[in-house]
DNA sequence: ACATATATCTTAGTCACTAAGAGATTTAGC
DNA sequence: GCTAAATCTCTTAGTGACTAAGATATATGT
């Protein structure tokens, strides 16, 4: 190994280091929950409103997977909560359009102050040079774990005792 | 605006892809859980018990943050699948280890391949000196989500009306 | 009009979780 | 050594979010 981490150790941490730290996001948004007082699908669905404003109970079930029975419920703890409107589509009276409600909502998002604070600390020691590798990267990883996820979906539609035997190059960790 | 991308744009976009690339891979580890035919606490503790070997069930109820009741029954669902075994620890026969099976745990395993092969082809595209900056801003931004995280913790244990009203700078998108 | 499609809600049942406390074993004080 | 307190896991009862299936209401196509 040269003086220089040898590549593959390079990569090892790197792995190590954002399983740990996508990990701990994870965290963060369980606890915002938390603090909020609502479950955690109900979060979901707050963080989906934020970004995609006024949408359909069918859509947040399509956007987070579950079932539009769901989606009842957590749009009924919501709407109890405060934090979000039911409105019916007066064009097409089937729909319910959900829509938060700015002033409650907000409250919600102070529990995001933390984290953006720290976000803010991390960015600034960086240069615009830097950041714009970084994004780069993320992008890039995005459209990697999506098409990851893509390839995985696949096999669930495979038999169990047709699926290809994937090699498997090492386990995560020797211990 | 200059030519080069203001800086905040900059900022605003790397939050954007950080989050839908960590949103993503928890969508990864949850289809991991369901290709695998687990609940998702029961994987998490599979993913433990490879990080850190041999693990009593106290230890596990400690990391994920669950009850020893609730453990109990994610060995319970793991012995019962295979992957797990139970031994008492002859020196301190209250306690109770957990370790896998290799031969078992390695069809899991096989379930992470999507994501390795995608991480290295991205990874790929690096250069050494690039993947240092990158080792660094995740190391440097798990602390920060870290201590992010405790920091939303105490508010916890802050009465609701006690809380210092955290000023919000801006809603994470305008819609 | 009538059948079919679409969007949400309802109902019944399931599963992982918590809280509280019951064993079983170890440790500490006397 | 013996008893009390502490530690570790498991058990029990109850809760809450979820799914599957189908009910309800509205829209669309022939």
């Amino acid at each position: 190994m040269s003086r220089t981490k040898a590549r593959t150790t390079l990569l090892q941490e790197l792995e190590e280091a954002m399983r740990r730290s996508s990990a701990q996001g994870v965290l963060y948004g369980q606890t915002v929950a938390n603090v909020a007082g609502i479950a955690n699908s109900d979060l979901e669905c707050m963080d989906i409103l934020y970004l995609e404003g006024r949408v359909t109970a069918g859509r947040l079930a399509e956007v987070t997977g579950l079932t539009t029975g769901a989606i009842t419920g957590v749009v009924d703890r919501l709407e109890k909560a405060g934090l979000v409107r039911r409105e019916r589509d007066e064009k097409d009276r089937r729909k319910v359009f959900i829509s938060v409600v700015p002033e409650k909502a907000m409250k919600i998002g102070q529990l995001y102050v933390p984290m953006q604070q720290a976000m803010e600390k991390v960015f600034g020691a960086y240069s615009d040079e830097e950041l714009r590798l970084l994004l780069r990267f993320a992008t890039e990883g995005y459209k990697g774990v999506l098409a990851a996820t893509e390839a995985l979906k696949s096999l669930l539609d495979t038999p169990p005792e047709k699926r290809p035997d994937l090699k498997l190059k090492k386990l995560r960790r020797e211990t």
